[in-house]
DNA sequence: GGCCGGGTCAACCGATCGGTTGATGCGCGG
DNA sequence: CCGCGCATCAACCGATCGGTTGACCCGGCC
């Protein structure tokens, strides 16, 4: 089984490096710190499996490099190993193409038995992941709409009941009708707190 | 040279133990997957230097261990080794007591020299975070005292000022002269704004 | 010793916010 | 057609926040 790495930390590639050189049936074919690294390595070595971490530092993210892999001719399977778990990067890799989703502080046993399951084909969740889903299905997340999103932007720069109605053209009223609906759907009470579940949820983003 | 590893994660352990290997003045006399075994390990065995990883899962974080580690009669010296580089991070390391600030991302041998630096005392920045020091040092930008990016950490959570009150054990009348002087360096009026102004020059990090 | 900055607390006031109830109009789909 | 969600507005109330002034203690620095 040919892999290839994808991780910024040296320390993390020799980690895998070290723990993957004692599976007999893995073979390591490459490694790359960075996107565009990846794609030119991923492009010539043809690996069954690509481990990809979701932080790459300064260039290109995980997740566009997981598009663009999965973009090639007969490409190979993109396993995210990372250290995240927000609802935003599970839903965002998975929607660029990730057969699974794994946390770097998973036990190296569920590591190896995932990378096998991915080149086979087999999607696989690290447990606390598959968690997250399940209740996210569950339980339908309340979607905000368009102009709740907007209230939601101008609160984040600091903006005052008045200001935002302001820049709306409505009335305070109204923006206080929508910050309680907003407030019900991020399972919060004040509007400090919906700013940081807005940004954590990434229904908004700050620049 | 005694070093002791803590970190939740078993491949950055692994990657540590692969690459420390190699250093013939360097050896492992232990690792610890969270603060209790860390504390615990780290009495027992007695190393020169501990590489502290920040974020250790459910339990104590990594200030924390650290702050208890230099409390030890004849403690080793506290190199942090993490993945995060927020001005928050940073100050509460060092005044926890840690000798150093290396980001995982950095070169082996940054990391190699890093750890023979502690060992004799000297402190070391890795060059990103050394970066974000000196320019907040030249820049006129007014410091933020620990004690008030503690309080914007908790105004992040949409804490109101009777809970920050009560979690920082002051009375809501501090709480309100601290975010005054807090909204006077950062040039704003909310204190909303002032949660976004923060996490935009990283003073702070959302979870 | 004296100065200064950080941290702590108090009292006060007006402005704003959080929460409620109730109401209107509009578009969409069963 | 009628219900339902969305967006809009109004009035009201208590709680909280923003801003000010003034005060004390402590540690570091000149």
């Amino acid at each position: 089984m040919r892999l290839f790495l994808v991780d910024d930390h040296p320390v993390v590639r020799a980690g895998l490096v070290a723990l993957l050189g004692g599976e007999p049936d893995m073979e390591i074919v490459g490694e790359a710190a960075d996107g565009a690294e990846a794609l030119r390595g991923i492009a010539a070595c043809s690996p069954d499996v690509v481990l990809m971490d979701l932080q790459l530092g300064e260039g290109v993210d995980g997740v566009e490099v997981t598009r663009r892999v999965r973009g090639l001719p007969a490409p190979p399977q993109v396993l995210v190993l990372t250290t995240y778990e927000s609802d935003a990067d599970i839903m965002r890799a998975v929607d660029a193409g990730a057969i699974g989703y794994l946390l770097k502080a998973c036990p190296p046993e569920e590591l190896f038995q995932g990378i096998r399951a991915a080149a086979r084909g087999e999607s696989v969740l690290s447990a606390k992941v598959a968690t997250r889903m399940m209740r996210r299905m569950r339980e339908p997340g309340p979607a905000l709409s368009a102009r709740e999103v907007e209230l939601l932007e101008l609160l984040a720069s600091g903006a005052s009941n008045r200001e935002i109605a302001r820049r709306l053209y409505i009335t305070e009223a109204t923006v206080k009708t929508h910050l309680v609906h907003i407030y019900d759907k991020l399972g919060v009470d004040t509007r400090t707190a919906a700013v940081t579940a807005a940004v954590e949820r990434r229904l908004i983003r700050l620049p």
